[in-house]
DNA sequence: AGCTTTCATAAGTCTAGACTTATCTAAGTG
DNA sequence: CACTTAGATAAGTCTAGACTTATGAAAGCT
């Protein structure tokens, strides 16, 4: 076989709005210890500010980023906002690793096993 | 009970080094572009630029990242480096989220049935 | 009604990092 | 050998975004 196609000019898959959003949400360590502090135990905005070396805007404009990806909800309690772990948003970003890992495991062993179509140029 | 502790001054609890890497590496759209190429098939530098719209360096850099991370391996084959996916460091993230996901659930559910501490302050 | 608390948003700063072009080395090819 | 190809690295630019302080809007408290 070997087709006779160009380069394939793009892949253009991607993983979509909300997988890009959550693996950015969770790139940031300070983030990344605002969601560690909330999915702990539902927590306040200063509650989280309070125990974290940064402002109190801060932890609001990373709850922000973080309920965007939705991986936290937001509950009004009087003038608080209580905000916990949304296991939805997470289940999302779980079943796109699983599947990039059994992609990748099946090239692997395929690439082990016998047929070695190699690299491509 | 409700411990008279103070707010408990920082969790310091961090997803480590490695994570940290594997997740920054992957929170990039045109690295992840990058890692898909290499993944679906071995590829040499030059094969994963003619198909994305980014200069050679800019996917060495890419590679390089993602290398860090170990992502993907790279073994030279005469002039050229064969870059492929490394099943075992998206092992590494794939068993990270796993645990999350395993406590965020599990506050969850607890959250859910019966006993809410509700939020702390 | 004021005064306080809680939070979001606005506006500005400053650094990380995603790109570029310009090399340099190493390995193949005539 | 000269010449090309492959890729890494250096150096510089420019934007995203992680912070800050300042302020405004709700909600509770006395």
């Amino acid at each position: 076989m070997t087709s006779p196609e160009p380069p394939t000019p793009f892949p253009g898959r991607d993983a979509g709005p909300k997988i890009d959003q959550q693996l950015h949400a969770l790139a940031d360590p300070t983030r990344r210890a605002v969601y560690d502090i909330v999915r702990t135990g539902p927590s306040s905005v200063s509650a989280v500010a309070a125990r974290l070396p940064v402002s109190q805007p801060a932890v609001s404009q990373h709850l922000r980023v973080l309920s965007d990806a939705r991986l936290v909800t937001a509950t009004p309690r009087g003038a608080r906002r209580i905000y916990r772990a949304d296991p939805a948003g997470l289940a999302d970003l779980r079943r796109w690793i699983d599947q990039l890992w059994d992609d990748v495991l099946d090239a692997y062993v395929q690439a082990a096993t016998g047929a070695e179509p190699e690299e491509e140029r």
